[in-house]
DNA sequence: TCACGCATGTAATCCGTTACATGATTCC
DNA sequence: GGAATCATGTAACGGATTACATGCGTGA
C-alpha cells in the first residue's frame, strides 16, 4: 500500500503529472521508494477513484496533454493519518548476503572482487549524496521545516552508505 | 529469482524440510531474506522439478510425514555460477522515510515518537545480533571458513541496526 | 480443554517487472 | 538522420501477501 502513500508524498509538495511523478521516483524519493512509470500510472488512477488525488488535464500544443495530479483535501487527511501509525522496520532483501553465507563455495578472490564491486557501487550513491547535501543543504541551521525533514531523509541515505562501506572494508580485511 | 537461491544457499548447510526452511527464514537467513511458508513450498516444488533439489519422504509416526529436501550437484554448480555474477544493489523501501518526508504535515511531537519507537526496533535488532554475536562467533579468529562468512554477514547486520540508532539520535536532536 | 508446535498445502488477490506501443519535438 | 525527451498507456507474466484449510501430539 506504500506506493499510493509516496505517491501523495510527493503530491503535497506539489502538482505533477505521472510523467513527473516517475522522474522523482528516479531521484530524492526514489532513494527511499522506487516504483516505475507503469506503476505509477495505474496507481495514479486507483488514488483518482477514492478520491485522493484531483486530475485537471492541460493541453499543450505539440506535444502529449498532460495530466496534473495534485492531492485532494481527503488525501491530506488519509496521510496525516497515516503518518502517525507506528511503522514496522522494512524487510531487509540483499543477495550480497546470500552469496556470503555461502561463500566457501567459491575462490576467496571471487568474494573479494563482489565485495569491491559492491563497495564501488556504495562509494557512488554516497558521491551522490554528499554533492546533494553541499548544493541544497549547506546550511541546515537555516532551513525550512520541510526542507529539515528532507534534509533528514537524505542524513538517513548518507548514514546507510557509510555503514556499508565500513562494512565492506571489514569484511575484505577480515578475508585476507 | 533470489528467493530460489536463498533456498538452495540454505541447503548448502544443511538437508531441510519445508517447515524447517520456514524456521530458518525466521532468523539466521531471515536476517537478510525473508518469506513465507507459502513462497517456500511453491518454490520448492519447482526446484524439484529442476532438479536443483533431491526429495527424501521421511514416515514419522503421530506427526506429518517429513519431506527432506538436499541441494543436487547440479544445484550448487547453479549456486557457484550466481554468486561469482556482479550484484545490482537492492532496491530501498522504508515507509518512515516516507513519512518523514512529509512530516511537516503533523505535529513535531508525532514525528518524535516515530523516531523512538523505530529507534526501539532497532535497538532490539541488535541486542539479538550481539546475542548471536557472543554465543557463536566468540572469537572470530579460530572461525571455519563457513563460520567466518556466515560471521561478515552478522556483522553486516551490527553496522547497519547501529548506524540507524545513530541516525535516530541524530534526527530527533535536529528536530528539538 | 485449549493453545501451541509440527507439517503440509490451496486459492484469490495484489504488486512489480518486462515488453510492447505511439507520436511529436528538440538537439547533435 | 538519429537519438533523446516529453507524455501516455496496454498486456502478460511472475512474485508476494493474505486468508483459508487440515490434523495429530504435547504440555499447561
Amino acid at each position: 500500500m506504500a506506493l499510493a502513500h509516496a505517491i501523495l508524498a510527493v503530491l503535497t509538495n506539489r502538482a505533477c503529472s505521472g510523467y513527473d511523478l516517475a522522474k522523482q521516483f528516479d531521484g530524492s524519493v526514489g532513494f527511499f521508494w522506487n516504483a516505475s512509470h507503469q506503476q505509477i500510472y495505474r496507481e495514479l488512477t486507483k488514488l483518482e477513484d477514492r478520491r485522493l488525488v484531483d486530475l485537471e488535464v492541460i493541453c499543450q500544443v505539440g506535444r502529449p496533454d498532460k495530466k496534473l495530479y495534485s492531492i485532494t483535501d481527503a488525501g491530506e487527511a488519509l496521510m496525516r493519518e497515516w503518518i502517525v501509525q507506528p511503522s514496522p522496520l522494512p524487510p531487509v532483501k540483499d543477495e550480497l548476503l546470500i552469496k556470503l553465507f555461502v561463500g566457501q563455495l567459491v575462490p576467496k578472490s571471487e568474494i573479494q572482487a563482489l565485495l569491491q564491486q559492491q563497495r564501488a557501487q556504495h562509494e557512488e550513491i554516497l558521491a551522490t549524496y554528499r554533492t546533494i547535501e553541499r548544493e541544497y543543504f549547506g546550511n541546515p541551521e537555516a532551513l525550512s521545516l520541510e526542507a529539515r525533514y528532507q534534509y533528514l531523509t537524505l542524513r538517513n541515505g548518507i548514514h546507510f552508505e557509510t555503514g556499508w562501506l565500513a562494512w565492506c572494508d571489514e569484511a575484505s580485511d577480515s578475508l585476507s
